[in-house]
DNA sequence: TTATTATAGTTGTATATACAACCAAATCAG
DNA sequence: CTGATTTGGTTGTATATACAACTATAATAA
C-alpha cells in the first residue's frame, strides 16, 4: 500500500499534468467557437469538415474518408447518415460493388460557399485563444500525423 | 459571386488550416490512448478527471466543478449522474440549500488508487505522440486558461 | 414586502464519439 | 473449388458534449 503522502502526490500529478484533460479542454473551447459561429447555418464544424473533404476529394470511397480523417467507421457512418438526411451528401452505391462512394450535392456546395466568412471569424478567434505559437505547434503536429499516414 | 478559382482556394484553406479540425483530431487520438488504457477498469479518462478533481477539492460545490473544469452544467449533470450510479461519487444535498455538493466515495478512492499505473503509461504514449515541445506548449496554453480564470 | 431577476440544477433533443457484435461481399489458402 | 479469413459497412449500446427550455430557489430592486 502506498503511503498517504505518496498517494496524494500521484493524484496531484494526474491533476496538474494530464495531457488528455488539457487537450480535451482546448478541443471543447475551440469547437464551441466554430460551432456557435456556424449555428445560424444549422451546421457544425464537424460536418463542414467532412463536406470540405468530399468536395476536394471528388467522389471518395467511404472508407478512405475514415482513414484520412481518422474517424472510426461507425462514427463516420452516422455522421454521413445525418448529412445525407440534410441533403448535403449523396451516397452512391455502384452496382455489384460493396464499397460506397460519397458525393457532395449542390446544396452541400452552396452551404460551403456560405459559411466561409464565419469560418474565417472563428479561425481568428481560435488563433487568439491559442496564440500564434500554440496554433503553429498544434497544426504542425496534426499535419505531421496526416503526412506520416499518407506515406504508409 | 466568387470566381471559381477563388472559391477553390477558400475551401482549400479551410482544409489545410482549420484549427478546430486539427485539435479535434488530436483530442480524439489522445482520448483513445487513455480510454483504452483505462478500459480494464470500466472507466474513462473523463470520469477519472472528475474524480481527481473532487478528491483534491474535498466537498465541492457542483457549480464550482463546472467553472473549474469548464464543463457545461448539463454535461456535468449527466456525467455526475453516471458516476453516482457507479458508486464513485455521492451527491450531498444540504437541507434548505439549493446547491449540491460532491463527495468522493471509498469506492471512488479505491479506483483512483488502482488506475495510476495505466494513467502513467497513457501519459507516456501521449507525450510520444505530441512530442516534448508540443506537449509543453499545449499544456501551457491550457494551464494559462485555468490560471486566468482563477484571477477573475 | 412584493415583484423582478439571477442562479442552481434538470430534462429534452441533437451531435460526436467508440467498441463490440454483426452481416455480406471479397479474397485467399488448402 | 471450397472453406477460412479479411474487409466494408450497419446497428446496439454507452459516454461526452452543448443548447434551449424549464423549475425552483435565492437575491435584489421597486
Amino acid at each position: 500500500m502506498k503511503r498517504t503522502g505518496e498517494r496524494l502526490s500521484l493524484i496531484r500529478s494526474m491533476s496538474q499534468q494530464c495531457i488528455a484533460v488539457r487537450i480535451r479542454l482546448l478541443s471543447r473551447m475551440v469547437t464551441n467557437i466554430y460551432d456557435s459561429a456556424l449555428s445560424p447555418f444549422g451546421v457544425k464544424l464537424n460536418q463542414i469538415s467532412i463536406l470540405v473533404f468530399v468536395h476536394l476529394a471528388g467522389d471518395v470511397g467511404y472508407d478512405s474518408l475514415c482513414r484520412q480523417l481518422k474517424m472510426e467507421k461507425s462514427t463516420a457512418s452516422r455522421n454521413i447518415e445525418r448529412m445525407k438526411k440534410k441533403g448535403w451528401l449523396d451516397i452512391v452505391s455502384v452496382k455489384e460493388e460493396r464499397r460506397k462512394f460519397l458525393k457532395i450535392t449542390p446544396a452541400g456546395e452552396f452551404l460551403l460557399g456560405k459559411v466561409h466568412g464565419v469560418w474565417e471569424d472563428a479561425q481568428k478567434k481560435a488563433l487568439n485563444l491559442l496564440g500564434e505559437e500554440g496554433t503553429e505547434v498544434l497544426c504542425g503536429i496534426a499535419n505531421g500525423i496526416w503526412k506520416k499516414d499518407k506515406e504508409l
